[in-house]
DNA sequence: CATGAATGAGTTTTCATTCAT
DNA sequence: TATGAATGAAAACTCATTCAT
């Protein structure tokens, strides 16, 4: 099913619909989306879809699977810039990381709102699905966030609490201030409300001391 | 439509379709509920709920108004007591307050997941609902937190901060830990990562000053 | 499911869609039918078939079970005249009552080549289904035309053969012909060759002793 | 059409495509089997498949051709041995005959149950097919068999009957045994049920001269 | 010639909503 | 006022057939 496994045809076909499925998921939602006004938007058949996907669940899985490839790749552009965590922490201290990691969620999120809505959608119609669409949900980066604070709290940067709590935490501020923030629409709203949540969230975590030493 | 406006009987009837659409529309979501299936365990017939509630997404909103409405009740019978705010920060101060409050939502919603269903239905097919069915959304609500942070702030209890900021923050990080939370289902679980999450929160907004004289 | 269990007017609008389902069934066979057809003809909507039938396969089943029905009303109505068999045997012997059990179901396959039609229809898109729609293949009329051979024999009428394959041969030739012979069409054709199969099936059967005494 | 007409590769190829027809079409029935399945069975491409035999109907009929061929095939091997039919006759009576006609219908369609299905979804689904696939409805084979029910009554063997009422009753009560016996499955149920269905056609057919002889 | 991706007409089935009783 | 049978619009999905490669 990964793009690399078709001709380059296909896949050129398949992201046009996915294009199209996400645009028109995220307008009507799941439920209301009809299958054949993706495939004219697409400029398909329906039945090209339907050999595509399989059926109408699994066109929206994919379409939740590329928001979720596309917010991965931006985080990783915005925030990683091919180097390493513990390089960044390096530059930037753990503090700022947080910050950027954040601010790129909500950028994302505020350049592709519809990706919000599948997010929701997902939630709402698959309760149960195997791909939360929402990174921060996905172990991987749990893990990886976890061992952030982790590092912080053993140098002493951030108080110690339970690694898992605080992870929670972040993941869930982020994903409440998206949800929220992205229907009040303004111009870098979202993105303000994600920084200004997350500036407290910090704050609740900094050791004393790093806050002392700052003043 | 109030309650108040029906005789007994009527209203006796409406609790009884608003408590089977409660659980319908939480089980199978807005879109997959069948009306049918609702006025069956009712126990009238389908022209009885058309009659009362004028059609389905009406029924679903009188649904979602219901949740708010048993929210708010047990809101203020955990947190108010029938004191008004002012009192009840005197007796345990903002900062135990604000943990009630949170603890109240997070027992609601751990009590009756149903809701917490009903307000992802909300959001995923009613984008632009009229009444969101999360109190902390809702306008009047959010005054009476501004005005609880902005007192604490005055007192020197809290940073000074922006109000609107903090209480977007609290509201995100409560919805999220609740919508998120909810899954993972073991008892306690929610009002667990509520309670983690919020300290954190208050971490990040109590003053310097007070976290010096804790200690 | 028994029209005696509806309100005579929702049987009465059972029998209207029967009566056009058998029609169109057995004009353009189960595959190609569409619902809707029959619904129109019926002067009902699609739902309401639905609604009766639950679906598709079940309408046929019960347009063949209909069938069935109209048969053995038929075949009764044509040899019973409500006296029971014994009876019928000594006012006309067994050799008789078989020719008139064949030419009822002849002549009931011959004024309803649309029976002969559902019949055919069942074996070919059920295999297995629960309701063979030829009395004969079914057990309670088997075993009455068993009880029928094993008499005749007993007395001397009939030489002795295993009354299972005299009862399978009598089933599969009346059956084969009524398939065969409706094909071919003309007036009375039907009758005609189901009766010149079963005088050569009654010769086989019939005791050498009593074809001489009738010489 | 034919395959003398085609290179070996291509006839080959053809043989292939009707072997897994037959399969599909048996198992499945006519309107529920997807050409793709017989393709995909048959290693070659769909479109393949059109090529050489035009539409899914005449994929049919050229798959029951295929059956009726294997079918005169057998036939012939089993009964015919080269030899034609006065010389059989000679060599063991018209009676022992007609019961190994019968006994290799049998026998063929015991070993091969799909034709027996093909049969019956032809005339399911083409009412008015040219070419009924079962040999003793073609017009060539009911001629010979004419024939021999004439010579034999001719010369005394056979009682003095229709000759044509004679054939049909026999090609019907062969056509009821196959049908309705293969559903019982059983080892050698088909043939048993055929052939004692055939000794009491025979003996409703052999002349009382012929009977008395035998005693 | 062979292929198999693309197509879209055609069907089944569901269910919100109405309305006669 | 309550009911639930009737309706038909709407949508998912299939698959015979075509045709560009």
């Amino acid at each position: 099913m990964l793009d690399e496994e078709l001709t380059p045809k296909a896949a050129k076909k398949r992201q046009i619909i996915l294009r199209h499925a996400l645009s028109v998921f995220a307008k009507e939602g799941f439920g209301d989306t009809d299958v054949q006004i993706i495939a004219d938007l697409a400029g398909v058949g329906k039945g090209t879809i339907y050999r595509h996907f399989g059926n109408k669940k699994q066109l929206f899985l994919a379409t939740a699977q590329h928001c979720l490839q596309q917010l991965a790749d931006f985080i990783r552009q915005q925030v990683g810039k091919s180097k390493n965590t513990t390089d960044l922490i390096q530059e930037m201290g753990t503090i700022e990381l947080v910050r950027q990691i954040a601010r790129a969620y909500a950028q994302f999120y505020e350049r592709h709102p519809e990706a919000v809505e599948i997010m929701i959608q997902e939630r709402a119609a698959f309760r149960d699905a195997l791909v939360p669409s929402h990174l921060l949900h996905r172990a991987e980066r749990r893990a990886e966030f976890d061992r952030l604070l982790s590092e912080a709290m053993d140098r002493g940067e951030f108080r110690r609490v339970d690694v898992t709590h605080a992870t929670n935490a972040f993941a869930d501020l982020v994903y409440g201030s998206v949800v929220n923030g992205c229907l009040e629409g303004g111009r870098g709203q979202l993105v303000e409300r994600v920084q200004q949540a997350v500036e407290i969230f910090l704050n609740g975590l900094v050791a004393p001391e790093e806050l002392s030493r700052k003043k």
